[in-house]
DNA sequence: ACCTGAACACCGTTCAAGT
DNA sequence: ACCTGAACACCGTTCAAGT
């Protein structure tokens, strides 16, 4: 019960923690990228203080707005690893891992960011995914239908560069099946 | 003559512009983005007063810095054109377009904007270079080398957001060619 | 243990005073 | 006509005081 005290957290703690993450998750979704720290914290109603004790810094906030959705993908991974054709995984999960929910649309420098520089809070919150994708499109390339001089932390930095424009109402970028055919 | 007296410069008026626009170019290449405004004024030997004189904003002094390889490039796609079968003037083009040089290269993200958002500086800069390629890649398209659902503009903004990493020693990314496959 | 907001640092931008 | 640097605005971050 000693190392479970380090667990224990107040009451209001957790709320206003959860608040921070569910507004800044709506903020960043409406506004984009241009919303201040302290609009995060005005509008969760705290001071931004508060904001500071539970993330570290912008990066950080960031990074916990984005997990979600990265272990989602790392799950998807996986599944589609057991149940499909390497081709058609990959090609799926590319698909999944392009359409950007508009909760995180305006996120995409982010992952750029983290999927390349280790140093980032969202290279460690992504890199479970990097890794699950890797080993998606390497049984692929052993299987000869994705081209062996493709890099998969390159390929989904790529990716999740894309430009914002012109995307449907999924979220997928009409320059996907450019780079789909092109990996082949 | 007097017309001619608003362009009526100041010796070292003009000697000022000058080297503040090759220090930009200088700690662009040097040490990215992330320079300061008045970085590039106490390098230059001015005061910060005197780079807005000469600059109106950021986004002026980077479309500025910009405009000479704009140029190049502008030149080039009207000069492929006339001397090259669609398919290779296009492929021949964008790896030019590609290739960045090391003073340009921390620059890409203002790229991509100046070709989406039509209120930036760089967008002007930009556009004589996006409206040549347009006219290359219509020309491919009607004869057939191009897809017809690839738009000119998205194309050179997925280019221009190619990630920095793991290019070669002209500047070029090795996703080019997954690229160049795809459009196809 | 947690919250708050004043205070600090940094940097883009403006402008009154100077030559 | 042009230059200069102090001053302002904005925003990310820190921290002393409070509950």
């Amino acid at each position: 019960m000693s190392e479970q005290a380090t667990r224990v957290r107040r009451a209001d703690a957790v709320r206003n923690r959860d608040a921070l993450l569910e507004t800044a998750k709506r903020l960043f979704a409406d506004r984009g990228s241009e919303v201040t720290f302290e609009d995060v914290a005005r509008a969760a109603g705290v001071g931004k203080g508060t904001l500071y004790r539970h993330f570290a810094n912008r990066d950080q906030l960031i990074a916990a707005v984005l997990r979600d959705r990265f272990d989602t993908l790392t799950a998807e991974a996986e599944r589609l690893a057991t149940r499909h054709e390497p081709d058609v995984a990959v090609d799926t999960w590319l698909r999944s891992f392009d359409s950007y929910p508009t909760s995180d649309r305006s996120l995409a420098a982010s992952i750029s960011e983290g999927l390349t520089d280790a140093r980032s809070a969202v290279s460690t919150a992504c890199t479970p995914m990097k890794d699950a994708f890797t080993r998606l499109l390497a049984t692929a390339q052993e299987s000869g239908s994705v081209r062996h001089d493709v890099d998969a932390q390159q390929l989904l930095t790529v990716i999740a560069g894309l430009p914002d424009g012109h995307r449907d109402e999924t979220g997928s970028s009409p320059f996907l099946d450019v780079v789909l055919r092109g990996i082949r």
